[in-house]
DNA sequence: GTCTATAGCGCGATAGAC
DNA sequence: GTCTATCGCGCTATAGAC
């Protein structure tokens, strides 16, 4: 609190313009509309909007996979596990104003306009999230309560792909609940 | 070949430049320079972006889902025709210079800011799809050959999600060949 | 139907005062 | 660290000649 706070609002606002409408309809002037700045002032903070893309990724996943992990945590039981890792998704969608994807699903149809760094963040953030679904997964197996055949790897993509790809059409019709229905969905397809 | 064949050279263009960098990443200008035609001569096939967008989703969805239903007519066996629904997704990432998603998975990420036209036009094909993807999983349930717990419509809706997040997701990261093998791990939660 | 030319705007980015 | 002012560019779109 002492610095930095006029950083946080930029990454901020610029993270829900985003969620929202991606990244290539996003501008500095949004953002300066969004927290009563001049545009001068963000090039201040982040000099190129590549910079600020680069930095907002970087925060996103940190933050992102310390929610995923803390829930992890907080459940023994993988198929509370999957579940609460799939309800980070709908809170996303369900959040504020609504219609908000995660970051790296929208960044992901933008990332061949992306920068070269922003682009690498956006892959990080694909491979440590199917990482963290593959332990789970695997827990489950090993305990005898999910069933799948075939590769755990395999598995996570898959569940991952939907649930990025879910909260992008679920945006279109059904939104957070129905997000959440097709979590159910997939769950019972690994119960049996 | 009488007429019309600049109109198709303009959608022709403009499709691919959306499926490969989104519909906010491509410009008049983009077209021009694919074709080899001016920025003016666009307009006066499509006068507005909006319209553009418009015309080239309502040729994108009858071709489509054209595939679709000829290639499902042409096989009997319903796992047989989901992976035939599938590789109709992968076909198109390893088409041409690659990295081209679904158009209408690329115009997902932009629904906010798209055209009320055009925003329509892409939760149409979405339901479309959805709607073929829900007969091929009764008629498997029915044959006795997948046994999934659940509705129907929420499995197709998890597989149509899956389908256009993976195409985005595998174009980060492993290409057709990792969708392919999304495709075919989800057919094996479906048989058992 | 295609062209040249240009209007009018919003963009990312920079210079320099305070 | 924030501001005003502005540059230069690319965008969608239009007017009018050919």
């Amino acid at each position: 609190m002492i610095k930095g706070d006029t950083k946080t609002a930029i990454l901020d606002a610029a993270q829900e313009l985003i969620q929202r409408r991606g990244a290539n309809a996003m501008s500095y002037q949004d953002i300066s509309e969004a927290i009563g700045i001049r545009k001068a002032s963000i090039h201040h903070h982040f000099p190129t909007k590549d910079a600020l893309l680069d930095a907002l990724i970087q925060r996103y996943t940190a933050y992102f996979l310390g929610l995923v992990d803390s829930v992890v945590k907080s459940k023994k039981d993988p198929a509370d596990q999957l579940l609460a890792y799939a309800s980070l998704f709908e809170a996303t969608l369900s959040e504020g104003k609504q219609d908000k994807a995660c970051l790296c699903g929208m960044l992901g149809a933008e990332l061949s306009s992306l920068g070269s760094p922003a682009a690498a963040g956006v892959k990080r953030f694909y491979r440590e999230n199917e990482a963290r679904l593959v332990r789970i997964l695997e827990e489950g197996k090993v305990r005898g309560q999910f069933h799948f055949k075939g590769d755990a790897k395999l598995v996570a993509a898959m569940i991952f792909s939907l649930l990025e790809g879910g909260a992008l059409v679920a945006r279109a019709e059904g939104g957070h609940k129905r997000l959440h229905a097709m979590a159910e969905q997939t769950l019972k397809l690994l119960l049996k």
